[in-house]
DNA sequence: ATATAAAATTAGGCATGCCAAAATTTATTA
DNA sequence: TAATAAATTTTGGCATGCCTAATTTTATAT
């Protein structure tokens, strides 16, 4: 079914954005548009263009040539979609026992879809089998040894 | 990260279009641009662009104004869009007792996302839970205990 | 201070993907 | 069969989102 439009009100591409917006303000209290493009691998121009949207929007503090900050509702937003990929992430490696890597690239990729409630289920799922506990390591060492030798 | 051009070679878009069109011939035989508009919400106009570049691809058999089916490869893919639906909605609905509606959008936005290591562990994980045998519905039910209770 | 390098922006282009309106083709029915 | 209705396509338009190349601004170094 194509994509409602009222899903989210962020498009995938601009919710990359606050996303790495926020981690790149995380280590350096402002961002460049350089950053952004590095790390989204995109080029300068495509930054520029992202950045309009978002001020736009109310997301960013943005003025040309200057560095870059969130709004308070741009960086609640960031955060949604961080926790998304957390939670997506985290029961990639701790439940599935899937590498780092690929599971930071599925989430990227599938935290744009993700539902809140289907998100807070996984929480809850991830607290029940509780992989920090040493009952929950139990439980899934029992999962890895049964992916190495089943079929 | 902005999507890899790389990570699949058909847009979410088609892939949707693809998928409908499988479901419509399994029950119709051929479809009509008529069926994919109403199913997939889009306006009859929109679904002619698409048809063309998915003709253009060799997955589909389209001429003007004629019923469409899938060519072999066409349908390869449009099983392989199935099949990982499928996977993420049978995990939302069995495993975390999620509504079979709302599983269904969330696997339909998913579905384009999702890598086929962590597909294939998704299978791994249902059939070491089992949630067919009794054992898998003891365990499931704990977990839906679990979510009514707790926190 | 001024030349040069680096960064950011603008301008223009291309593909996707949707739409509305108009034109065309196919189907129906009187 | 001719007229009408329905389905489909074409045309043109708009937004996103990326790019390259040219321009402008800011930073750096002599």
């Amino acid at each position: 079914m194509a994509q409602s439009k009222t899903w989210r009100e962020l498009s995938s591409s601009l919710e990359d954005y606050l996303e790495a917006l926020f981690h790149i303000i995380a280590v350096k209290r402002a961002a460049k548009a350089r950053d952004l493009a590095s790390r989204l691998k995109v080029k300068a121009a495509s930054v520029t263009g992202a950045l309009h949207l978002l001020a736009a929007k109310k997301l960013i503090n943005y003025a040309p040539y200057d560095v870059i900050t969130l709004t308070p509702k741009g960086e609640e937003m960031a955060r949604d979609v961080i926790r998304r990929h957390s939670v997506l992430k985290e029961f990639f490696v701790k439940v599935l026992k899937i590498a780092e890597s690929e599971a930071d690239e599925s989430a990227c990729r599938m935290e744009h879809g993700v539902s809140p409630v289907i998100l807070n289920r996984l929480v809850k799922f991830m607290e029940f089998v509780e992989p920090d506990s040493s009952q929950g390591k139990v439980w899934i060492e029992k999962f890895r040894v049964f992916c190495g030798k089943k079929k």
